[in-house]
DNA sequence: GCGACAG
DNA sequence: ATCTTGTCGC
């Protein structure tokens, strides 16, 4: 039974992460692209009510086809902070990826990994409380910069961070379309990641994984009572 | 010091 | 993240 302890404030939320960013894994491969099976997670919110609803879904990384869901629904227990996201979205997630039956060889999260202030973002996190291999896809390049990537699906350039460190990918995974922003979470290589996440995009520009959890989440905080 | 900043 | 229908296009 894995967790994440919410923190009381923003100060104890970021030595959690420094503490816990020793158990990071980066010389690891991880699982190669196109067989076993793929998790991908994500959350959807409803300040209203103040309903956060998490969605684990299981894909054979061969077809793409979806194994298994799993959707757990709890209450916002922290606020968004940038760099913070862990917090807010984790304890829902392992909910989530606690139910299900199939046992994922890698987690895919809606977010960073290492690309992050502290080099600990969400996939990092999850990873090192779950022990499983896991990369973050993220939609928006943060506080990060790159040199444009080529037009073609698959061109890709280094994700840079203020003081010059590489810290992903900017991955191109449609031609012509926006690219997205591929960390290491987990015990998996960046090269790898980016294999799984090419793979894992043969028609969207978001993987497959994100977009089947992003559904189910969404259609999880609708049917909550 | 202020603002920007994954979801 | 979220506010949000129909519509244009492959």
């Amino acid at each position: 039974m894995t967790s994440v302890k919410t923190p009381a404030d923003e100060a104890e939320a970021r030595a959690i992460q420094d503490e816990l960013r020793k158990s990071v894994v980066l010389d690891e491969a991880g699982p190669p692209p196109g067989r076993g099976l793929v998790a991908g997670v994500d959350v959807a919110y409803d300040d209203e009510r103040d309903l956060v609803a998490a969605a684990a879904v299981v894909l054979d990384a061969a077809t793409l086809e979806v194994v298994e869901e799993a959707t757990a629904v709890g209450h916002v227990s922290f606020p968004y902070v940038p760099g913070l996201l862990a917090f807010r979205e984790l304890p829902t997630v392992l909910a989530a990826l606690e139910s299900l039956t199939a046992a994922p060889g890698l987690v895919v999260c809606d977010g960073y990994g290492l690309a992050h202030p502290r080099g600990f973002g969400l996939a990092c996190h999850l990873g090192v409380v779950t022990g499983l291999p896991s990369m973050g896809v993220a939609k928006n390049p943060f506080t990060f910069t790159y040199e444009e990537p080529g037009a073609r699906r698959g061109d890709a350039a280094a994700l840079v961070a203020a003081d010059g460190a590489v810290v992903g990918r900017a991955l191109r995974t449609q031609d012509g379309i926006k690219p997205v922003y591929v960390s290491v979470g987990h015990r998996i290589s960046l090269d790898n990641a980016c294999a799984h996440a090419l793979a894992l995009s043969p028609r969207f520009r978001i993987p497959e994984s994100t977009r089947h959890a992003d559904s189910l989440c969404r259609r999880a905080l609708r049917e909550a009572s």
